[in-house]
DNA sequence: CGTATTTGACCAGG
DNA sequence: CCTGGTCAAATACG
């Protein structure tokens, strides 16, 4: 197996391990069954994850053995390279909105609408965003913003890429505190914050035209994550793919981005095995986030030189 | 008049 | 062939 994911791998089940002693000490102290239930949901998620880490690992050995192989298959991908990188969502938010505001909450990032499409099993459309610096500073990140099924004053926003845009000095008024940026609300995940304001209020009616986005300027409201306490082990991986992400020798550096790409995408996969209010899967997210960067990066954008 | 949104067409992947 | 994601022309907005 390769590297990258007996570490992923190991730093499951070495999680796994973790939340069995915690659940052993919580049936010692016979504490209450829900924390238990959770652990349980925990322990069930890791060992999960770690196995179709190692399925997904066999099968790709077994699909490409020789490095010719990969030289074809990444030539190829470059042609549809579009769909196939970009079709991968990073991190997803419920976001609802403030008491008489309409549509989600601003984030902090200017967007730009650029589709809408209904979508087969859900009765709202789903917005499609991308940042609207894509072409002045070639900011890549995107977010894709759906009204939650149940309640339709929650929009579920799936965001993309990270913000590589400067914020507009123009919109800084003077003394203004600055909004939350996403990379903030990607570390507050990090951390251990779930986002969720769902629930702030409902009392609005729906628009006449069902599905609509009028930009409200709001603030995100945060509330601690009322899960387990130190959810997240981090070690494992930031071994495996912190370091190597966030470093620039790396932007574009060769194959092993190209491995590192499907390990993450079987990750965040995985990770929706678990409640989607947990805030495992954001420290997930923010991981792969920051390797779609790399991946996602286009060659002229701005602040990289062009590889020779 | 420049910028943002709308919306049907188009395209890739499954 | 169906679906979701993106493009781009037309349109709306400030």
């Amino acid at each position: 197996m390769e590297i990258g994911t007996s570490n992923l791998v190991l730093a499951e089940l070495t999680r796994a391990t973790e939340l069995v002693k915690k659940l052993q000490a919580h049936i010692d102290s016979n504490c209450s069954a829900d924390a238990g239930r959770a652990l349980t949901k925990e322990i069930l998620c890791c060992l999960d994850k770690s196995a179709s880490m190692v399925s997904e690992s066999a099968r790709s050995l077994a699909e490409s053995p020789r490095s010719e192989d990969s030289v074809v298959r990444k030539d190829r991908e470059n042609k549809c390279k579009k769909r196939k990188t970009q079709a991968k969502w990073t991190s997803k938010v419920r976001l609802g909105s403030g008491p008489g505001v309409e549509g989600p909450l601003e984030d902090g990032y200017s967007w730009r609408k650029y589709g809408q499409k209904e979508i087969l099993a859900a009765t709202h459309p789903r917005g499609y965003f991308r940042c609207t610096h894509l072409k002045s500073q070639g900011c890549l990140a995107m977010k894709q913003v759906q009204r939650s099924e149940d309640n339709p004053s929650v929009f579920d926003v799936t965001y993309r890429g990270t913000h590589t845009c400067q914020p507009k000095p123009a919109a800084r008024a003077a003394g203004a505190a600055p909004q939350p940026r996403n990379q903030d609300l990607l570390l507050s995940f990090q951390t251990g914050l779930k986002v969720k304001t769902e629930g702030l209020d409902s009392k609005s009616p729906e628009p006449a035209s069902d599905f609509s986005f009028p930009s409200a300027p709001e603030a995100l409201t945060f509330s601690p994550s009322s899960t387990l306490d130190g959810c997240f082990v981090l070690g494992g991986f930031s071994s495996a793919f912190i370091s190597p992400a966030s470093s620039e020798s790396n932007y574009f550096g060769g194959q092993n981005l190209q491995a590192a790409e499907w390990d993450f995408t079987e990750i965040v996969s995985a990770a929706t095995c678990a409640d989607h209010t947990h805030s495992t899967m954001f420290d997930m997210d923010f991981l792969q986030n920051s390797l779609d960067l790399d991946l996602d990066f286009p060659f002229d954008a701005y602040s990289f030189p062009p590889i020779n």
